[in-house]
Parts: structure tokens; C-alpha cells; sequence
DNA sequence: AAACTAACATACAGCCTTGTTTGTATGTTG
DNA sequence: CAACATACAAACAAGGCTGTATGTTAGTTT
């Protein structure tokens, strides 16, 4: 029965990709190993051999997840004089372009948006966590570089601005993710991506 | 054994602390009808007098959560000229507030927010749905109310005030709940709001 | 006060799962 | 080509949990 390498990892991805499908429908609490196995056209022994159990199935699901690159985000912020609420809502806009055409992302995200996150699965929701707090500090630096360019309204400071963008975009997110997709998160998206950051802008005269 | 009727209530009272307090600690999924009962001072079988399961017994730990009374707030929004923005912002503060001193509406809602929506529960989160369907439709007649007395901001629709007011609140409220309430949910929160209804006025001299 | 019933405790049946272990056929390597 | 490692399948052992059924005692009703 022993497959070459590749076959191998192309089990490992059907097993990953039957996790998602079945995880997704059935919820990861309430499915079973078995019923992942089943769904990948293996058995528990195949699952068991590419992974050391459900949560570490369930986070290289999280992993196969290819993140967008902060770090090149971070250099297009560097200049003196960078446009910051541009790139800003350019990146949000194709986070969620990124999330409305990924299928794959969307499923895993929900799993992960309605996996019991205490437990077993502590691990996954601390990175994830961490992973937010480095957003949360760039995104202050970011509007912080827009204050000192005078761009950001008195009315906001850089933390405001930064807390009041990460929960329009978390409470978009999830409420697509968790109700059902019942509007265009794209267009919607956008739409509200840009009336945030038109009030993040410089309105009254600056009393200069 | 047989109990007065005073003190069934006060057991079943019981039951639901100390699933309040399992759930929470334990999460949904991972802790049982034993932990529940042993947490509660009775037997599984006292539990199943008072709930036919668990996703009952969850449902009724949602059911014992006062809601704020909606009816009122329609009222208050009744009138003519009436204060819509002065109105929403006081409501959404005073939730934040509710929230923020109410730690059991702060267990029961994260407990909600990471159980497995999936399966069993589903019957609860789609009540939680339709209540944010109502909500949301309300929210946009009054923001369609604010628009017709010319105090709605050109940039905004109903709708779009709407939605991003209640991205908003449910990003703040379940990254705090979910997140470890790291921060000051009710200052944070008044804040935001507050910065939040100050985009939604008419900010440039209306073109009339 | 007898009959009834509410409020539980206890016992039971049974399933479903998980993790592990063993078996094995097939690549892979020296 | 022999020896070994790999990639699984299949069998195993053990336990936990749920739901129900039954038992029991003490209120409640008439």
C-alpha cells in the first residue's frame, strides 16, 4: 500500500480538503474522524498518520491559508510622504475581494469563527490573537505616520481610527461569514471602506 | 426527594448558574451533563427534569437574558422631529454599559459566541437572526427618519449607517468577549460611538 | 388520610469516539 | 537486491456521554 511521495501528499490534501468540506457542514465539534475519512476516501489510520489529531487537523487547515504579505504592505507605508488611507483601504478592499472569491478561505474561516475555541483548540484562537495584536499595532503606527501628515481629522486619533477600522471589517467579516452570505461583501465592503475613510480625512479647514 | 415549588425553581435556578459557569469554562462541547450537575450541587437526572437537553438547557441560558425593551425605543423615535441620532447613540452606549456590568450576560454571550452554531444549536443562532434582521430593519427606518429631517450627511444612506453602526457594535462586543476583554468595552465603545454619530451629521453646509 | 403527582436520584443500555497498535504492501536506499 | 522506511488499512481496547427508565420520597389534592 506504501504510495510515492506525491501520492502521499495528495492524500494529505484530500484529507484537508475533506476536513473542510465536512468541518464546514457539520461543524467540527459534531464530526467525527471517521466522517473526515470517509469524505476523503481513506481511513482514520490514513488521517492519523498525516496529522496528530483534530486540532492539529484543524490548524493546518488555518495554515494552508495563504496570508497576505504584511511585510510588503509595511514597506509601501515606509516613504516619507505615502499615501496611508490609500494603501490602507486598497488593502482592505482585496482582503475582502480576496475573501468573496476564495471559497476555500470562507469555509475555513467560519469553521474557525464557530469552533469552540476554548480547549482543545486554545492554541489556533491565541495565534490568531497575536496575529491581531500585530495588525492592531502597524495599523496605529500607520494612521499615527497620516496624523503627523495632517491628514487624519482632528476628530480621531490614530488608536480610534485603527479600532474603529478593525471592527467594521471584523463585524462585516463575520456577520457575512456566520449569517449566511446574504449580502455582496465585496461591494458592501468597498462601499463602506470608503465612506470610513472619507470621515477619516481631514474635513474642516485645518485651523493652520 | 419531592421538593417544594419554590425550591424546584431555586434548583432549576442552579442548573443554570452552574451551566453558566461550565460552559463558560469548559466551552459548550467539551463539557458534559455530569460537570453541569456535579457544578450544580444535583444529579444529571435533576437536569433533565428541568430541560430536555443541552441545546434546551443553552436556549434557556439565552432565554433568562433580559432584553432591552424595543418597543420603548420605537416610541421614543415616534415623534416628529425626534432626536435620531441622540436616541441610537444613548441606546447603543447603554447596551455597551449593560454589557460591560453584567457578567452574566458577558459568560452567556460568549458562550453563544463560540458554540458550535451548527446541528444542535442551530435553532438558536437563527432566533439570534432574526432578531438581528429585525434590529437591522429598524435601524435603517430610523436612519431613513434622520435623512428625511436633513440631518443625515450626504455621504451616508440609511442603509449604510445602518450596517456600519451595527459592524461596529458587534465587532467591539465580540472582539471584547471574545478577545479577553482587554480593554474598556463602555468607554471604548462611547467613544467610538460617539466619534461614529458625529460622521453621520451633516457635516458640509447642506446645498438648500 | 389516601391517592396522586412533582421533583428529583439511581441504574441501565448502548452507541459513538478516540487513540493506539498491529499488519502489510509498496517505495526507497545503499 | 536486501534491508528498511513509509503510507496507509484494519483491528482493538477503553471510556465517556447521552437519553431513558425506573425507583423513591415528600408535597398536594380531595
Amino acid at each position: 500500500m506504501r504510495r510515492t511521495k506525491a501520492e502521499a501528499k495528495e492524500t494529505r490534501q484530500q484529507i484537508l480538503l475533506a476536513a473542510e468540506k465536512v468541518f464546514y457542514e457539520k461543524g467540527v465539534a459534531h464530526a467525527s474522524m471517521e466522517d473526515v475519512a470517509r469524505a476523503a476516501g481513506v481511513t482514520r489510520g490514513a488521517i492519523y498518520w498525516h496529522f496528530a489529531n483534530r486540532a492539529d487537523l484543524v490548524l493546518e487547515l488555518y495554515n494552508s491559508l495563504p496570508m497576505p504579505q504584511e511585510d510588503l504592505i509595511a514597506r509601501e507605508l515606509e516613504a516619507e510622504n505615502a499615501d496611508v488611507f490609500g494603501v490602507l483601504e486598497r488593502v482592505g478592499r482585496e482582503w475582502l475581494e480576496l475573501l468573496a472569491t476564495d471559497e476555500h478561505r470562507q469555509r475555513i474561516l467560519s469553521i474557525l469563527l464557530r469552533c469552540d475555541t476554548s480547549g482543545e483548540f486554545a492554541a489556533i484562537s491565541e495565534r490568531q490573537n497575536d496575529l491581531d495584536d500585530e495588525h492592531m499595532q502597524a495599523l496605529e503606527a500607520a494612521f499615527a505616520k497620516a496624523e503627523g501628515q495632517g491628514k487624519l481629522d482632528r476628530a480621531w486619533t490614530p488608536r480610534s481610527a485603527a479600532s474603529m477600522l478593525r471592527w467594521v471589517i471584523k463585524g462585516l467579516c463575520s456577520e457575512w461569514l456566520l449569517f449566511g452570505r446574504r449580502f455582496d461583501i465585496a461591494s458592501e465592503g468597498k462601499d463602506a471602506l470608503h465612506r470610513l475613510f472619507a470621515t477619516y480625512a481631514s474635513h474642516a479647514p485645518s485651523a493652520r
